[in-house]
DNA sequence: GAATGGCTTGACGTTGACGTAAGCTGCCGC
DNA sequence: GCGGCAGCTTACGTCAACGTCAAGCCATTC
């Protein structure tokens, strides 16, 4: 099982660029170590990519994420108005994502609706044809 | 009912600024009539504003829900091939959907996760108490 | 040893989605 | 007829999330 990571295998498994895991860990988001100068990246790090880049795709900004992110790391070793305040910015996420959730399942419905709406016009017919076909100029 | 909106009205339904809006009809997105030079808002462009807000909570760029007003438009009276064209774009975005169903369903049991691992936290009392119960300096 | 390829650090550029400020035009109540 | 909104246009500003050079280091390979 492989530990640790080059940048450009984390580019290549996740199509991204390496300017953008640059940027990452100048916003804080991973600190992967050094050899020398270059990047050495842990499954630890790789972990929180697959966090940071699943949050984007729903959404959730850098600055969003890395309080999460910052979440995960506090919430064990911090007292218990640390802990109670990470659940409560959890519970945030949980509700935020629940909305969109709903939001996604009615434009679904909507989209499948258009998407039968186009068919039942094909199915009768109720269509001029297309122009290339219409008559020869 | 209600047939006709002035922008106040919209921005306070919706929570958005009368820029918003503005900046809506400039990128095309809706064509409120107008009255000398204040517009006027039809249910037409409500509905589209309606759209347009849920597209965006749902990550779609304003190009691409100009493209889906669009097809909502045209591929009414359009030929054929218009018709088709817009089927197709219209299962491109709902699969960009349902991929984002997957994701945020796979965020949910990951933050519920997170939450009952601190409530197992508490429960199980391995906190060290809040700075200001440890002890009074 | 020169070229090649990969990695690095700045630093400036870009794009999308608005914010903001300036200055104008009605229109309403007083 | 005037203060005070509400709305309008024009135009520049902003912020996030990178893209795009430029210039340099380092190891290999020919």
């Amino acid at each position: 099982m492989q530990r640790t990571f080059t940048i450009r295998q984390l580019t290549k498994e996740f199509e991204v660029t390496a300017r953008t895991l640059r940027f990452y860990e100048d916003e804080g988001l991973i600190a992967p170590e050094r050899r020398g100068q270059t990047r050495i990246y842990a499954s630890r790090d790789r972990a929180r990519i697959i966090l940071i880049l699943r949050g984007r795709r729903v959404g959730f900004s850098l600055s969003e994420i890395r309080e999460i992110l910052d979440l995960y790391d506090t919430h064990h070793d911090g007292g218990v108005t640390q802990t109670l305040h990470a659940r409560k910015k959890f519970e945030e996420q949980l509700h935020k994502l629940e909305r969109q959730k709903i939001d996604i399942e009615d434009s679904l419905t909507e989209l499948k609706r258009a998407i039968s709406a186009v068919d039942e016009a094909i199915a009768k017919g109720q269509l001029t044809p297309p122009a290339h076909q219409v008559a020869a100029e």
